[in-house]
RNA sequence: UGGGGAGUCGUCCAACGGCAGGACGGCAGCCUCUGGAGCUGCUUAUAGGGGUUCGAAUCCUCUCUCCCCAGCCA
């Protein structure tokens, strides 16, 4: 049903699993895991990490689990886990019953930070926020031991288990691995494992008041759930020393953290801080408006699963920075839609036309192909009566060299119908204004094909005005102007690039009529125009289609090229 | 100026000492009852300098450029 996934490339993960695999590493297990913290939307950035990671899975037969990564009570709410399920869920993947949560290791976790103590790897540090900063040193120098970090392993113990008691306040102590203060690494410098966080959680609710750092949290959880192939993006490389560190002062089972670049896109924005902008000051309507990189926002355009997998596998896997161009991802909903939407005919700005020697109360019922790609979709009846719509833009007064369609003492093609000519232009008398056209048709060439073999240069569109059906359409454009959105003036953001026209809303369109009760979400092409789907915000009388994307149009390149 | 990474067509990814290849984009053409789809062809790249080698994108070396790190965020 959806776009043939082209064959899976190979990268340098899959390189180093199936060296594992040749050496038996893991019990030639692969195990990896989709760890998002439920602070946020999930968007086209994670969707490559969640292919990437149940992808794996899938291809060397081993499995994945969903973590939620929630060691911070003051960022995270249920309502995102459930969007993150039903995200992951609908990029098509299953984690069967692994769904686990960071926050399901937090007595393990302690267990383990008691031993890391009594083994003089860790301690209790009263340094508030600023003097721990004080005491790091910058990126040149190195940083200073804390006053603290000599404790007794008793004291320590003691204090630990206070903080977990709950008898101090937040940000008054914290427990510190001891390191090395003048490590060029500055996660290496006693970096913290626990806060004080006197916060209600998701999940634990009331049951803690002390919470562990990322850095503790992941490598351990990945330890438990016997992770393999721990993968994570770039900003992480220099916290693998770390990971390392833990498991291994743990003296626990091991997983390999591996890092690959995270996916950057042109023309749009990939920050949760930015997506925030975005929707707080209004310059979309929320996080699953059609504009957003979200995946909800993609999922109401009317990109389909198949096609995000599809552009995940196109883009590859690497360690270098890189910018994918938009237009790929374009091309890989195109390539899916083509063969899977029904064509269907529809008038998005409609221009009258009369065929003056057509009868007043005759209606016909003209045959159309559901999609010339797959005739396995059949086809149907399209009525066609004296009246009808065309659009705008196929009719030129004075036609430019090159363009094809309508012009006065011309002749279409009209989808599926007739060959007409156009024989004479009604305008407003005062306004000028171009109110509609009068056409002949040629009875002989019913259905599309001239008996003569006389040719036409063009085909267009049409809607039948008596039996249109009335809709609204949706069209969107790049969110940002510029391919770099942070390409500004000195002083400026990334909002300053914002393409106002991103959205042009279309009140009066006309549909053929086959698309009446067209189910929310359903996608179809409207000929010549694009692909499109029914938003959500259709109502019984009243039916919105979004434009998912337009078609290659060679003729509007041509025309912006020429300007 | 500390530490960690990365430099291959316009873009993304390959090539793992042996003819630098694919995809997207762009351009040209064919075909077409969607100016769609499809098909064909073309286009263009190893950051730079030294070295090793019969042979280097690949190994060594020096240089340059870019990215990440100074949260009790992840």
């Amino acid at each position: 049903m959806s776009a043939p996934e082209t064959p899976a490339p190979s990268n340098f993960i899959k390189e180093i699993i199936k060296e594992d695999l040749k050496t038996g590493k893991n019990n030639n297990r692969v195990h990896t895991r989709f760890p998002p913290e439920p602070n946020g939307y999930l968007h086209i950035g994670h969707a490559k990490s969640i292919c990437l990671n149940f992808g794996l899975a899938k291809e060397f037969g081993g499995m994945c689990n969903l973590r939620l990564d929630d060691t911070n009570p003051t960022k995270e709410e249920v309502e995102y886990v459930e969007s993150i399920r039903e995200d992951v869920r609908w990029i098509g993947f299953d984690w069967g019953d692994r769904e686990y949560y960071a926050s399901d290791y937090f007595e393990q976790m302690y267990q383990y930070a008691v031993q890391l103590i009594k083994k003089g790897r860790a301690f209790v540090c009263d340094l508030n926020a600023d003097e721990m900063r004080a005491y790091r040193g910058t990126l040149t120098e190195p940083g200073k031991e804390s006053p603290f970090r000599s404790r007794s392993v008793e004291e320590n113990l003691d204090l630990f288990e206070r903080m977990r008691k709950g008898e101090f306040p937040d940000g008054s102590r914290t427990l510190r691995a001891k390191i090395d203060m003048s490590s060029g690494n500055i996660n290496m410098r006693d970096p913290v494992m626990y806060r004080i966080l006197h916060a209600e959680h998701h999940r634990t609710g009331g049951k803690w008041c002390i919470y562990p750092m990322y850095d503790y949290a992941h490598c351990v959880s990945d330890s438990i759930e016997g992770i393999t192939h721990s993968i994570c993006t770039l900003e992480f490389e220099d916290h693998r020393p770390l990971y390392d560190w833990f498991l291994d002062e743990l003296n626990v089972y091991h997983p390999q953290q591996i890092e690959f670049a995270r996916l950057n896109l042109n023309y749009t924005v990939m920050s949760k801080r930015k997506f925030l902008q975005l929707v707080n000051e209004g310059h979309v309507k929320g996080w699953d408006d059609p504009r957003m990189p979200t995946m909800s926002g993609l999922r109401r355009r009317g990109y389909t699963p198949g096609a995000i997998r599809n552009f995940a596998e196109r883009i590859g896997v690497a360690k270098r920075d890189s910018v994918v161009d938009f237009a790929l991802l374009e091309y890989c909903i195109r390539e899916d839609l083509n063969r899977t939407a029904p064509r269907v005919m529809a008038v998005l700005k409609p221009l009258k036309v009369v065929i003056t020697n057509y009868p007043e109360d005759k209606t016909e019922e003209l045959d159309a192909v559901n999609n010339p790609e797959d005739p396995g979709m059949g086809t149907r009846r399209v009525p066609f009566s004296r009246v009808l719509y065309i659009e705008k833009d196929d009719f030129r007064e004075a036609p430019p060299k090159g363009f094809f369609r309508l012009a006065l003492g011309r002749e279409v093609r009209l989808r599926y119908a007739y060959y007409i000519i156009c024989v004479n232009v009604i305008k407003d008398e005062k306004t000028g204004e171009l109110i509609e056209l009068h056409c002949t048709y040629d009875p002989a060439t019913r259905g599309g094909d001239s008996p003569d073999g006389r040719k036409v240069k063009a085909t267009i569109h049409w809607v039948s005005a008596a039996h249109a059906i009335e809709a609204e359409v949706r069209l969107y454009d790049y969110l940002l102007l510029k391919a770099d959105p942070d390409d500004v003036e000195e002083g400026k953001d990334f909002k300053s690039n914002l393409n106002p026209n991103s959205l042009e809303v279309l009140t009066d369109c006309k549909l053929e009529p086959s698309l009446s009760g067209a189910k929310t979400g359903s996608r179809c092409q409207f000929e010549r125009l694009g692909y499109f789907c029914v938003d959500p915000d259709s109502s019984k009388d009243k039916l919105v289609f979004n434009r998912t994307v337009t078609l290659k149009d060679t003729w509007a390149k041509a025309q912006k090229k020429g300007k």
